[in-house]
DNA sequence: CCGAGGGAAT
DNA sequence: ATTCCCTCGG
C-alpha cells in the first residue's frame, strides 16, 4: 500500500514537465525515504535522477519498496488536469497494476482521481558514483536557460568554461561565434541573483546544446541551479524541487575535435 | 578602428527587425557624422533608409568612413541576444572581415560578444532626392499597422487619399471593398494620439499593401510616423528612432489602371 | 489562477 | 504548417 500526499502539487506538474520531453517510460521507485527515478533519455545518451524525498510529503506511507513503470507522457496528461493549487495524492495497492492519482482543490470542492496502467519498464539503475567536481557554478536558472537558448541560435555546442574570475559560455557556428562570460557575483540583492564559482581546477568543457536545452525544461522548479564540471565527467546541472529533492541532469562532455579554436 | 556604444540597445534590435524582412544584405556606412544604411529590397521595389546619428551614441568613434556588407538575418539574430537592457558596442578593427556585437547587461554582471563574417555588397548608393510633398500625413504607427492589416485581408493594394479634412485608405478585392476614414484631429489627450494633415494639395495614390505591411514592422520603434504623399513621387513612409535619427521606407505608387473604380 | 488569443520561432 | 511562448482578459 502506498499513499504520498503532496500538498503543493505544482511541484509534481513541474518535475513532469521537466522531464517528460526527455524521458518516455521510466520507473518511479518508492522507498521508506522517498519518492525517486532515474532513467537514460530516449536517445541514451543523458541521464536523469530525480529525488523527492519522503519528509517532503505530508503525508507518505509507502509499506515496501516497489518499482512503478508509467508512461511519463500519459502521467503529464492526467497530472495537467490539477490545478496548480491542488493537492495530490499517489495511491497504489499492493499487486494492483494500476496507479491513482487524486486531486484535491484548495477549499475541497472538486476532489478528483486519475487512475493510469502500470507498465513493466526494464530498469538499468547505473550507479552514479559520487565524484568530486572541478568546478561548480551556482547561478540563476533563467539565466542560464537564456545563455543555452541564445547560443543554440548560434552553433549547437556549447563550451564552458571556468575559472576563477567566472563562467564562459562559446559558441562556434556557420554565422559567426559567441561568447557570455559571467562573472562571480555575490554581492547582489536577492541571493538568488548570485553568480558562485566555487573552483578547485578550472576546467573547460564541450556539451550538445540541444540536451542542455532540454534540462532547462526543470527553470520553473527552481530560481537557481548548479553546474558540476569536471574532466572526463558528465557534467551534472541540478535543480533543487523545493525543500524536498532535486533533479538533476547528467550529460557527457563531446570529445573535443575542432572545438577549442574559439575557447 | 570603429567603436559605437549605444546605451539603449533595444533601440538597435528593432531597427534589426525592422528591416530584416525587406533586405537580405547591406552595406553599413559608417563616418563621424553616424552609422547609416540605405538599400533596395529583394525584389527591388522598395528602398529603406536608415540614419542613426553620432550624437545618440554614448561613444562614438569611427577613425575613416567604412562600410559593412552584413546578412542582416545573421545580424538579427545575434542581435537577439542580447536583453533589452542590455548596452549594445559595435566594435570593427581596420582591415578586419569581421564585426564583433558585444553586449553589457545594466549589471555587467553579463559580458557577450558575438562576432560576424563581413560580406562583400555591391552597393547602389540611389541618391535620394530631398523633395516637396503635397501632403503630408502624421498619425499613431499602431493605427497605420492595424489599418493596412485589416486592408489587407480584402485587397492587395491601399488608395491613400488626403483631403484637408482628413485621409482615407481604400482598397477593393474579391470579397468587396473597403474605406477607412481619419479625419484630422489634434486636440487629443496625448500628441502621440493626434491625426494631423498637412496638405498642399490633395492627393490619392495607389500602393501594394504587400510592401506597406512589412514597413510595419517599424512600428515599435516609434509611436507615431509621417507619411509623405506626392503625386509621381515614391512614398515616404518615416518612423523616428529615438532621438537618434529615423527609418524612412520609399515606395513607388502603382499606376492607376482600374483601381480609381473605388476612390 | 485560468483560458484564450496572438505572435514568433522552427 | 506547426508548436511554443507570452501576453492579455475573464
Amino acid at each position: 500500500m502506498l499513499e504520498l500526499r503532496l500538498v503543493q502539487g505544482s511541484l509534481l506538474k513541474k518535475v513532469l514537465e521537466s522531464i517528460k520531453d526527455l524521458v518516455n517510460d521510466a520507473n518511479f521507485d518508492c522507498s521508506s525515504t522517498g519518492f525517486s527515478l532515474q532513467a537514460m533519455d530516449s536517445s541514451h545518451v543523458a541521464l536523469v535522477s530525480l529525488l523527492l524525498r519522503a519528509e517532503g510529503f505530508e503525508h507518505y506511507r509507502c509499506d515496501r519498496n516497489i518499482s512503478m513503470g508509467m508512461n511519463l507522457g500519459n502521467m503529464s496528461k492526467m497530472l495537467k488536469c490539477a490545478g496548480n493549487d491542488d493537492i495530490i495524492t499517489i495511491k497504489a495497492d499492493d499487486g494492483s497494476d494500476t496507479v491513482t492519482f487524486m486531486f484535491e482543490s484548495p477549499t475541497q470542492d472538486k476532489i478528483a482521481d486519475f487512475e493510469m496502467k502500470l507498465m513493466d519498464i526494464d530498469s538499468e539503475h547505473l550507479g552514479i558514483p559520487d565524484a568530486e567536481y572541478q568546478s561548480i557554478v551556482r547561478m540563476p536558472s533563467a539565466e542560464f536557460s537564456r545563455i543555452c537558448k541564445d547560443l543554440s541560435s548560434i552553433g549547437d555546442t556549447v563550451v564552458i568554461s571556468v575559472t576563477k574570475e567566472g563562467v564562459k559560455f562559446s559558441t562556434a557556428g556557420d554565422i559567426g561565434t559567441a561568447n557570455i562570460v559571467l562573472r562571480q557575483n555575490t554581492t547582489v540583492d536577492k541571493p538568488e541573483d548570485a553568480i558562485v564559482i566555487e573552483m578547485k581546477e578550472p576546467v573547460s568543457l564541450s556539451f550538445a546544446l540541444r540536451y542542455i536545452n532540454s534540462f532547462t525544461k526543470a527553470t520553473p522548479l527552481s530560481e537557481t541551479l548548479t553546474i558540476s564540471l569536471s574532466s572526463e565527467l558528465p557534467v551534472v546541472v541540478e535543480y533543487k524541487v523545493a525543500e524536498m529533492g532535486y533533479i538533476r541532469y547528467y550529460l557527457a562532455p563531446k570529445i573535443e575535435e575542432e572545438e577549442d579554436t574559439n575557447v
